[in-house]
DNA sequence: AAGAGACCCTGGATGC
DNA sequence: TGCATCCAGGGTCTCT
């Protein structure tokens, strides 16, 4: 599940790969995965477009276009970005193909195709919703502090809110409560400066590293380059259900919290503080 | 504010 | 072996 790391190692590939490429034509096999504006006028409206920039803001995408509009695309589960010559035989999975005017096509490829791309004049249309950037300069301990005394529900929901932190997802969540010593279901109002302290850096921490291993592939998963990632091996916690801490040694569990699969060690992450 | 449930999807796991 | 069923999971939406 491409979560803030691997949307960030994907965009810096993208960059590299077709930072300044120019979109001949567009093909939308799975007419769902744009979600605006209505097909045609999103094939319209790229034919003929420079991507001047690729960055990436919480989970999103963004492509800059040199007419100043943007295409974005959030990938939820399964979606990918890879770029092939144009003679490769088309894939399965592929929703989308941006033929590029350099011979090669830009696919976006969704299994579940939970995906959706949209072209906007300004990002914000769609990025307004999200929260603080967690590894930009404006998310500091004290600015968590703020946000989680006002909060009277479950840290763990909290982290997962988009609208709150941008780019949290299951697995990281999991990861930064486990290195900050938090149990899931402790609530956020009540977390002391120094249990905030501890969370800030440990969101930080887990994201950068994620990038820094390029990622965390469970199943799907690959970068713009086709490559896995590895940061599956320097998992604590998430689904490792029943396996031994890699601490303390005490088996890591797993409960339901918001819905969500939720990893913990009952043992370095205590219910009361 | 917050929690529950439905929905969108499919591959993989599980059950019989 | 083969078929049916269940489940995970991000985000959005509705309802309480």
């Amino acid at each position: 599940m491409p979560e803030l790391p691997e949307v960030e190692v994907i965009a810096r590939g993208l960059q590299r790969l077709i930072g300044q490429s120019i979109i001949q034509e567009v093909e939308v096999l799975w007419p769902r995965s744009v979600a605006r504006p209505e097909v045609p006028a999103f094939i319209q409206g790229l034919a003929g477009r420079r991507i001047i920039d690729v960055r990436r803001r919480g989970k999103f995408i963004l492509f800059s276009l040199d007419d100043g509009r943007s295409l974005l695309a959030h990938l939820r589960m399964t979606g990918g970005f890879c770029v092939f010559p144009r003679t490769t035989p088309p894939h399965p999975y592929v929703r989308v193909i941006f033929h590029l005017t350099d011979g090669r096509d830009l696919w976006y490829v969704d299994i579940r195709k939970f995906g959706r791309l949209y072209l906007v004049d300004s990002p914000e249309e769609v990025l307004q919703a999200l929260g603080v950037e967690p590894l930009s300069a404006e998310f500091t301990a004290e600015r968590l502090a703020d946000i989680l005394r006002r909060r009277k529900g479950a840290i763990k929901p909290l982290l997962l809110n988009q609208g709150i932190i941008a780019g949290v997802g299951n697995i990281y969540a999991d990861e930064a409560l486990f290195r900050a010593g938090i149990h899931p279901l402790r609530r956020a109002a009540d977390l002391d400066m120094e249990e905030v302290r501890a969370l800030h850096a440990a969101i930080r921490e887990v994201l950068q590293e994620a990038i820094d291993h390029r990622g965390t592939t469970l199943r799907n998963y690959r970068d713009a380059d086709g490559e896995t990632g590895q940061n599956q091996f320097r998992l604590n916690v998430y689904r490792r259900q029943g396996e031994p801490c890699r601490r303390c040694g005490t088996p890591i569990e797993r409960i339901v919290v918001g819905q969500r699969g939720t990893h913990f060690c009952p043992h370095c992450q205590p219910a009361q503080p």
